[in-house]
DNA sequence: TCTGGGGTCCTAGGACCC
DNA sequence: TCTGGGGTCCTAGGACCC
């Protein structure tokens, strides 16, 4: 039996934590850039507003219904992420932190009322953090995330699934009729793993509900689409296929890429901007320990504007390092390369690929091994001192333009102050 | 004028080998 | 004039997730 505790717009609950003036509103996170909405209050939704809308698309709102739009602030999310995280790992044994605002619960061995276990968890992580959550329990991951979604869905639509449902959803007490009715209740798009495609697919072919799907025969779905989907089914139907992974392994790519807040059109800031973005990738390769053996960059040009298009992307081979120095060589070696001039680029990245074991990656005979160790120092002190005096205290020579300021940078024009992580951004309580 | 970022897994097809 | 069968590995692209 597993549990699935899933805050409910998260980024938008926690800017209201912090702004109470905000509840009750419709309000929106914005992407990086300010470019769509990522998060949207329940008044947000009902406005309309879809998930991943363009921003230019739904300005107007703001005079028109009163829309707040915030630019979104990841150091906050990100704090309030771990507070809700460490409360919500109280509600059994394992916890399989899944996103920035869900996290799995493995329930084998938890005696007593469930339900009324986790509506308590759920008090406590609205009491001490302010996070409004949803917690849905099923057999298996896929039916905890349907269980979660009726739990919330009959919180913010009355009437949509039976009340009691409302916040804790225990798909575990149910009858199979009454889960039946809930299953048949439920758009097959609404199934965890049944996207855009595959639920038009399903659609097409008959199959409208998430019992519709449940009741397919799991061979026949691994016919005529993929095993993928036939997981989904037999979890449906009660058959633990995705199992619970409380040690999440290393990533298997790191990436760091962004939109440009104006466009570039010039090969020094491209390679300002990407030596930025190889740096801040190198950061999270040596926190999770490993060496990358090649580096990806790309360019490209708006997708969505007229005019000439260039899109680009190369891919470096490494001796396996997480050397700042030598992987952002290795990236503007790269960048200059595809580089054509001509082009009003919006976009760049890094990818650093083939991640391995810093421990286990000679792949030659190393001479230089003392030499080594000497950098691995040198990059852990760096990051010491960036860690604590702020990211780019320290910095490789070619993140720093001789040009212009740097007008790459993403717009951020609705940024709210980092309340838990910055000593001059706490807020002071007034009596 | 204006459209995010960071991941994972699966599959088909080509290259290559014996 | 005749031209197999089976396996592995890699890559690009598609689909999904949050």
């Amino acid at each position: 039996m597993l549990a699935l505790i899933d805050a409910s717009n998260f980024y938008v609950s926690c800017e209201r934590v912090f702004r109470p003036s905000l509840n009750g509103r419709p309000v929106i996170s914005l992407s990086n850039n300010d470019g769509c909405a990522i998060a949207r209050s329940n008044e947000a939704k009902a406005l309309g507003i879809k998930m991943g809308q363009p921003w230019h698309e739904i300005r107007h709102l703001e005079q028109e219904a009163g829309l707040i739009a915030l630019s979104a602030n990841f150091p906050l999310y990100g704090d309030m992420s771990d507070r809700m995280m460490s409360i919500a790992a109280g509600l059994g044994p394992v916890q399989e932190i899944y996103s920035i605002d869900e996290s799995f619960i493995g329930l084998d061995g938890v005696r007593g009322d469930l339900t009324k276990r986790s509506h308590a968890v759920r008090d406590r992580i609205n009491q001490w953090i302010g996070i409004p959550c949803g917690v849905g329990i099923g057999a298996t991951k896929t039916l905890a995330k349907l269980a979660n979604h009726i739990a919330k869905t009959a919180e913010r639509k009355p009437g949509s699934y039976p009340d009691n449902l409302a916040a804790v959803c225990n798909l575990a007490n149910l009858p199979g009729s009454d889960m039946d009715a809930l299953l048949a209740a439920t758009d097959v798009g609404e199934v965890w793993g049944v996207g855009r495609r595959i639920g038009q697919q399903l659609r097409d072919a008959g199959v409208q509900t998430a019992l519709d799907l449940a009741r397919l025969s799991p061979s026949m779905v691994r016919d005529r689409w993929s095993v993928v989907l036939e997981r989904t089914v037999r979890e449906l139907q009660g058959d633990a296929c995705i199992c619970l992974d409380a040690a999440p392994s290393p990533r298997k790519q790191i990436a760091c890429t962004r939109s440009f807040g104006n466009p570039v059109t010039e090969v020094a800031p491209l390679i300002e901007a990407v030596s930025e973005f190889t740096s801040r990738a190198a950061v999270k390769l040596r926190q999770q320990s490993s060496f990358a053996g090649q580096i990806l960059v790309f360019a490209h040009t708006s997708p969505f504007r007229p005019g000439p298009h260039f899109s680009k992307s190369i891919v470096i081979p490494l001796r396996p390092t997480s050397d700042t120095r030598h992987l952002v060589q290795a990236a503007v070696r790269g960048v200059t390369q595809i580089y054509k001039p001509g082009f009003k680029l919006s976009k760049a990245g890094v990818m650093l690929l083939d991640l391995m074991s810093d421990t286990a990656s000679q792949g030659e005979f190393d001479f230089d091994a003392p030499e080594a160790r000497d950098r691995g120092k040198l990059m852990s002190t760096v990051d010491a001192i960036n860690d604590r005096f702020g990211r780019g205290a320290i910095h490789v020579g070619s993140a720093v333009g001789t040009g212009p300021p740097r007008d790459w940078s993403m717009r951020q024009e609705r940024l709210t102050p980092q309340y838990t992580t910055r000593f001059s951004d706490i807020p002071t309580a007034r009596a």
